[in-house]
RNA sequence: GGGCGAUUGGCUCAGCGGUAGAGCGCUGCCUUCACACGGCAGAGGUCACUGGUUCGAAUCCAGUAUCGCCCA
């Protein structure tokens, strides 16, 4: 029956392996097992408009561990893959490919083709073109990532695939809005945002990262209305002076206290604005009064609101300052400061007004270079500007402290992996300072489902929102129209609008376990899948896609999504630097699968923990290709060498074969447990441990018998064993080495091992019998030592053996009574002889080599 | 400024209270009938530093230093 080849090869294994699987249904989920016995995985969906890199294998191998532990546990593993293709990195990546830019104001084109290649400058396209661009890249882009997947092994079930941008994935996200706006944890309000001028979009506070950015002190002096000496007042934004509002002080510094509650006049604008007190103002920072403008930064928006300053605005979305003359700004020497900046960017602003107040005297000294953490959006290359505009909120605690606490609850409910991973999510959810806004001002996402009513007089009513029945989702309120309206009404007083805004990615994918399982769209098979068991995903992202997914299953199923998150460590360069793109140190993961094999890489990705970071080891993967061969070739020799049928009764009878069963068997249980604890890495440590040790003592030593060249004594419990060890290695390997597991095991077995039950230690240990781990450590210690004088004499390991002498424990000797027969063998030795030495003594092994 | 993690042979890492481990690399040997994209063996470390707890610390505690990341 076994068809082992003479020369077997890892060439091409990938592709022979994955089409079968695929044929096979190997990976397919099973619908019709219960919750309890499904393992149930919400994959990471890659954005799919990023470029493919080995962070991306290694992450995900590390899940497909789990998934091929679960299914040969028994578990009918739910393990779908998704794609992230809604969002700004896909408008992006259109942009740039195709060298367009979506003008919402254009028409619709049937017959537009997208140019062929990037011209000078992008052409604007209607926003209908422009998404159909959208989905066509990301169909290409998704290929290339299924068959990478495909290659890797990832043992996912593809006919589960989903997109966010799906129809499916659309509902979802509206109808989980609807919902959230229906029981009051979405709304919307015009408050100050961070506004990214570039993007034209605002941005959450998840998505902010500081960046430390040159700048400089400007000292300014305001007059005092009180009279007395001007209030000197250090600022890194001058051109934020027409914004001016208020200046603030703490409240317990006598420098300013004398001040409270008198006037100042601005410099430049002539504007009377009053000294108050705050505790956030810090003395020790430049002069130690600050001056409040609306918004220069998030410090601003709080002394704003709880001084309960007003307005005045002078930077609009398109960070510029505004054209026409703000109101307060009044008199013949502010309406020519003005006039000054209106319209210049705030960097021209600044050094413009820099002048200005030098030549008005109101700048003392020279500006004083400092350099300051700035707020950036993390995709963003200018700082944010603070606008004030209406958004859309969820509720995330970050105003609600009942609320911040039950998701610190939940935090404390989920199982992470590894453990501290868990403080991140703490420090997050404690330092939320506002809700969520999920509100984008872009085009290629899920849109809100949401009209608003027109009154008599023209007025927008953004109070009362016109909400669809869930029946209708997924809407566009752009083309849709709401329920009792009629199309012509669109825009006219008594009419309708429709919600301008899309929402943000993370909007939709913190649904990733009910797109995933199939929320409100299969009962069935939500029924057999959510909550779910795993959520893999990078620490970078538990603030944005962890926290986000549980505030939303918390609101809408007073639930977690899943019991466990396994978070992974990042991936370093060769150098142990972060890749990144601008470091150009990226390495892609095409090249490595051809000179490693997936087995191969694999086996580097596995030699990451949770949670560790791990740098790009080539080593490492010509380690996991050498292993894969030795399998190749250990699995032919064993293999080889058993009998269509084994013969016998099937017991292991030999001392030295129950020996190393038992060995095994205290592998299994350990890598077993190891397994349990998402511990892939130590599981496969130590099971390739013993496969070397397997390799190099148990095969030496029993070759003799399996040939049977000493007889037929011994020769069945041989063949048994090795059998037994074989099947148990493969299975134990199988995880992270899919493909030459799979390969080995067709060459005697039915199915896939992919499928085979992991190895059960107590059946192990039956077989085994009595065996003692001794016995086969001692042989292998005499057998090394014979080896070793051979190598020490510059002898050929097949050179014959006089003698040899063990002096060792009685324990010990006992031991290799039971193997010494196969230690003879295997050492080609002529005498074995004995003696048996005090307790607690060292064993010497005296090793008298034949004659040349 | 606050927090989290790391610091073990040249490199990458395991060990986490009881005489320092693995792989890679290096050196030497062996053309062995499963494997030369191999095998066997050898050399190589005062476990970052300073204190403390303990009969005993790489392992626990405190502090210091360096590196990485997260948040201000």
């Amino acid at each position: 029956m076994a068809e082992v080849p003479d020369k077997p090869s890892l060439e091409g294994l990938e592709q022979k392996w994955a089409q079968r699987w695929q044929a096979e249904g190997t990976y397919a989920f099973d619908r019709s097992r219960r919750r309890d016995e499904v393992y149930s995985i919400d994959t990471p969906p890659p954005t799919v408009s990023g470029s493919l890199h080995v962070g991306h294998v290694f992450s995900y191998t590390h899940t497909d561990t789990v998934a091929r532990y679960q299914r040969m546990r028994g578990r009918a593993v739910f393990y779908p893959m998704g794609w992230d293709d809604n969002g700004l990195p896909t408008e992006r990546r259109v942009e740039n490919h195709y060298g367009v830019r979506c003008d919402p104001s254009l028409p619709y084109e049937p017959a537009f083709v997208a140019p062929a290649s990037t011209p000078g400058s992008p052409v604007s396209v209607s926003r209908p073109n422009f998404i159909e661009l959208c989905h066509t890249l990301t169909t290409e882009d998704e290929q290339v990532f299924e068959d990478l997947w495909r290659t890797l092994g990832l043992s996912v079930d593809w006919s589960m695939t989903y997109a966010t941008i799906s129809d499916a994935a659309q509902r979802v996200s509206q109808r989980a809005f609807l919902r959230n706006l229906a029981r009051g944890e979405a709304y919307s309000t015009e408050a100050p945002v961070l506004w990214d001028v570039d993007f034209r979009t605002a941005v959450a506070q998840a998505e902010l990262e500081d960046r430390e950015l040159s700048g400089a002190y400007h000292r300014l002096a305001f007059a005092s209305m009180a009279g007395g000496d001007p209030v000197v007042v250090e600022t890194t934004r001058p051109e934020l002076v027409p914004a001016c509002v208020a200046l603030v002080a703490h409240p317990d510094d006598p420098r300013y206290a004398p001040l409270f509650g008198t006037e100042v006049v601005t410099p430049l604008f002539e504007v009377a604005v009053p000294v108050l007190a705050h505790e956030l103002a810090e003395p020790d920072k430049g002069s130690g009064i600050a001056m409040v403008c609306t918004f220069g930064d998030t410090t601003d928006v709080t002394w704003w609101r709880e001084l309960r300053l007003p307005v005045r605005s002078v930077v609009g979305r398109d960070g510029r300052l505004h054209q026409a003359r703000p109101d307060w700004i009044a008199g013949p020497g502010p309406e020519a400061a003005w006039a000054e900046l209106a319209g210049s960017t705030t960097v021209a602003a600044r050094q413009r007004i820099v002048e200005l107040l030098r030549q008005g005297n109101a700048l003392l000294g020279e500006p004083r270079p400092i350099t300051h953490p700035v707020k950036f959006y993390e995709k963003g290359r200018r700082p944010l500007e603070i606008v004030t505009s209406r958004q859309w909120y969820i509720s995330n605690g970050g105003r609600d402290e009942g609320l911040r606490q039950a998701l610190l609850r939940r935090g404390k409910e989920l199982r992470w992996h590894p453990a501290h991973m868990q403080t991140r999510y703490e420090h997050w959810v404690e330092g939320l300072n506002g809700d969520w806004l999920i509100s984008r001002q872009r085009y290629f996402g899920i849109p809100f489902p949401l009209w608003y009513p027109i009154g008599p007089n023209g007025i927008v009513d953004h109070g009362h929102p016109l909400v669809p029945d869930e029946s209708r989702l997924p809407v566009d309120p752009s083309s849709d129209v709401p329920d009792g309206y009629h199309e012509a009404d669109r825009g006219s007083p008594g009419g309708f609008v429709a919600d301008p805004d899309v929402m943000d990615t993370w909007a939709t994918s913190s649904l990733t376990p009910l797109i995933a399982t199939g929320w409100e769209e299969d009962h069935d098979l939500f029924s057999r899948t959510y909550p779910m068991d795993l959520r893999p995903q990078g620490q970078d992202i538990i603030r944005t896609w962890l926290f986000s997914s549980v505030v939303r299953s918390h609101l809408e199923h007073d639930d977690l999504p899943w019991t466990d998150a396994a978070i992974s460590g990042w991936v370093l360069d060769p150098d142990r630097k972060k890749m990144s793109k601008s470091k150009g140190n990226v390495v892609t993961p095409r090249p490595l699968l051809d000179e490693f094999g997936a087995d191969g890489v694999r086996y580097w990705a596995a030699s990451g923990r949770p949670g560790t970071d791990t740098a790009t080891d080539f080593g490492q993967m010509k380690v996991g290709r050498r292993l894969a061969t030795k399998i190749l070739n250990a699995s032919r020799f064993v293999l080889s060498r058993l009998p269509d049928q084994l013969a016998g009764d099937g017991a292991v009878t030999w001392a030295l074969d129950r020996s190393m069963l038992a060995q095994l068997a205290e592998v299994v249980a350990d890598a077993t447990a190891a397994m349990d604890a998402f511990d892939y890495t130590r599981a496969l440590e130590r099971t390739e441990r013993f496969f070397w040790g397997f390799c190099d003592d148990y095969l030496e030593l029993v070759k003799g018998r399996a040939y049977g060249e000493a007889g037929s004594a011994g020769v069945d419990s041989a063949h048994q064993a090795l059998s037994c060890a074989l099947d148990t290695l493969l299975a134990l390997f199988a995880p992270v080495l899919p493909f030459v597991t799979e390969e080995v095991w067709s060459w005697s077995k039915q199915g896939s091992v992919h499928t085979s039950p992991w190895p059960s230690a107590a059946r192990l240990d039956s077989a085994a019998g009595d065996g003692d781990p001794l016995v086969l450590e001692v042989a292998a210690a005499v057998l090394g030592e014979v080896r070793k004088a051979k190598t020490a004499a510059q002898r050929s390991l097949r050179a014959d053996v006089a003698r040899v002498a063990v002096t060792d424990t009685s324990p010990r000797l006992a031991a290799l009574a039971g193997a010494a027969d196969d230690v003879r063998q295997a050492g080609r030795v002529e005498r074995l002889e004995t003696v048996e030495g005090p307790r607690g003594i060292e064993p010497v092994v005296t090793v008298e080599l034949a004659g040349p």
